[in-house]
DNA sequence: AAGAACTTCAACCGCCAACGT
DNA sequence: GACGTTGGCGGTTGAAGTTCT
């Protein structure tokens, strides 16, 4: 279901709305424009909250895994340096299967991006293909021809990440196809967002590259701090805030049309 | 060209700790 | 202290993309 239905169906009967399932699976870049706009009005915290006044029809936790894992705009995307290799191995012997812990060390990294790489660098342990990504390239080159294979040679790290970061994804995930299938990156919705900003004082920019907002820190906004109040009254908040989803996802189908080719 | 095999990574689930009431 | 809620963490899954045959 769309977020737009969802508000909707909120506004208009309110019980449907609460027996509605929550959304599950991938993301579309509108709910992606419509979550960003709620974390910069209200910041990180009572994902709860957040999830039911935004009108997305998901919950909490997914909000914010969505959000940690995906949208924070102090995100790295691509392949890790071989530098961030080498870190994940030595932090990963020091401290076990501590993500979290870990990606505290590799600034823009997130907890399940370190995961799955070391996942991915066991599964090839395993089938003996290197011993250790960092100290030995793939010992077969046929067994690690592709193009995204965890060797560090320089060349092949590169092919990915230059596209990367450069804004131009390579559709290999899920849910950043969702914004490449599109034509259009979350660098381009974020500035799409920052192009659009009408509500508040605090520059979108400086949310974006993280001074207003710091990685795991709670958000220092003027904003959240008038509005610190309104947390403790729950449900009228729920009420004031599902009217002004409805704003904001107008402000969200007016940056996707934009982008639209 | 087509299908199989492999790889990546987003997203879900369950558990648990912290916090407030 | 008991209980409920919230959010963080680690494990796991499965869809989608890529490479191989």
């Amino acid at each position: 279901m769309a977020p737009a239905t969802a508000t909707t169906m909120t506004k208009m009967m309110p019980e449907a709305a609460a027996v509605a399932a929550t959304r599950k699976g991938p993301w579309t870049e509108h709910e992606d424009l419509q979550l960003v706009w709620f974390v910069r009005l209200f910041g990180e915290r009572r994902w709860d909250f957040l999830a039911e006044v935004s009108g997305l029809n998901r919950t909490g936790k997914s909000c914010r895994l969505r959000w940690v894992n995906y949208l924070h705009p102090g995100l790295k995307r691509g392949r890790m340096t071989p530098q961030e290799e080498r870190l994940v191995l030595e932090l990963h012997d020091k401290w076990g299967n501590r993500w979290s812990r870990i990606a505290r060390k590799l600034p823009g990294r997130t907890d399940n991006e370190i995961k799955n790489y070391w996942r991915t660098l066991m599964r090839k342990k395993a089938q003996g293909r290197s011993g250790s990504v960092v100290s030995s390239p793939p010992s077969s080159p046929s067994s690690a021809s592709s193009n995204v294979s965890s060797s560090i040679d320089g060349s092949q790290l590169d092919l990915t990440a230059t596209k990367y970061a450069t804004g131009s994804n390579i559709p290999t995930g899920n849910s950043l196809d969702l914004s490449e299938v599109k034509g259009y990156t979350m660098d381009q919705i974020w500035n799409e967002i920052a192009a659009s900003e009408s509500v508040g004082d605090l520059s979108f920019e400086d949310y974006k590259d993280g001074s207003a907002c710091i990685m795991g820190g709670p958000m220092a906004s003027p904003l959240w701090e008038d509005c610190e109040s309104l947390w403790r009254t729950h449900t009228e908040d729920v009420r004031m805030m599902t009217s002004m989803s409805d704003l904001v996802d107008s402000n969200c189908k007016q940056s996707i049309d934009s982008l639209e080719p």
